[in-house]
DNA sequence: GTCTATACAGTGATAGAC
DNA sequence: GTCTATCACTGTATAGAC
């Protein structure tokens, strides 16, 4: 059997690896044998090897979010687009049994491979839903606040999903987020 | 020269090796020149090889966290061991220049091998504090939702911390669930 | 574009001198 | 208890046939 794959399919695929075994635990084995692509296809599609699967794994996932989260809060009507961020999260990270890339790649020394595009991942999120919780009213401080609050509350709720075995915890973490963002009463 | 080392010292370079490189990321050649350690003292005190290390450094991480966190939380007046757990976990992280191993170890799929450590470690952070509200007066749906919401913060403000070129974004992120907790108004 | 075979540096681990 | 030398093996990466 033969099968031919094009480019974003190998992508998505390798990612998949990435989030499961980290950057360090994902050896090209594994990623042949997880992948079914031979490791001829892999250095066909990627020539600088696993630095540039992580590469451009990293951009896939910044455009998706650009796409689905970024782009909506730093143009759509506010409300609307943090409502939709909130159900983005939830389906991306399939209720916290998915963890966030770049998280994870933030916190072991992977992170200075990466530095840069990890840092902008995350300066981008903060940045657009704080410009949206200002258009939608919030004083600057607070708005702010409030969007570090959730960006930063979303990382810890996955760490806490993948270390607990309550299937619930991602969920309701989640709900509470969305709650102190929505109705910000301190 | 030659420098005698005992177990417990040995323990300590050593996580602080995890805690930079990951699991995977932190290979025998990198723990020994990072510790000064060679690898007969390493094999000496660790029979059972790197993950042998790995497990007897969450143990000592557990350790420690019990001693100065948990076991307050638990048995201590409610706001008096509140308060300490505050200064201990920003002591312990560094401002957010140190991570939580525990947490790292349950994002990549090191969680498999060392899923009950990882699991119970948060458990009873969770469970302890969850116990301290409520001693304080908090009714037990809210302690259980606060004390989840403050543990997965600090987790995700580590997460935020290694990310961001900002200096003060975890002792801010810190400052704001400190708030949230002692006067939890929603 | 896919595959197998191979190079060779680095991996975790062991043995034995001191 | 520390060290060096060495093991078998896996790691990433390359070459070339199909």
């Amino acid at each position: 059997m033969r099968t031919v794959f094009e480019k974003p399919d190998a992508i998505a695929l390798v990612a998949e690896v990435f989030r499961e075994c980290g950057y360090e635990g994902a050896s090209m084995s594994t990623i042949t044998a997880r992948t079914r692509l031979s490791k001829g296809s892999l250095y066909h599609f990627f020539p600088g090897g696993k630095e540039q699967m992580a590469a451009e794994v990293l951009a896939h996932i910044d455009a998706w979010f650009a796409r689905e989260i970024f782009v909506p809060l730093e143009t759509a009507d506010p409300q609307t687009a943090i409502a939709q961020m909130w159900t983005a999260v939830d389906q991306y990270f399939r209720s916290g049994k998915r963890i966030c890339l770049i998280g994870a790649f933030a916190l072991d020394e992977t992170r200075d491979r990466f530095a840069s595009p990890v840092r902008t991942y995350f300066e981008r999120w903060i940045k657009a839903l704080e410009g949206a919780l200002k258009r939608d009213g919030i004083p600057a401080g607070l708005a702010k606040q409030l969007a570090e609050d959730a960006v930063a509350g979303i990382q810890g709720a996955l760490v806490l999903a993948r270390a607990s075995a309550d299937e619930t915890v991602f969920e309701r973490s989640l709900a509470g987020l969305r709650m102190r963002l929505s109705s910000p009463k301190r």
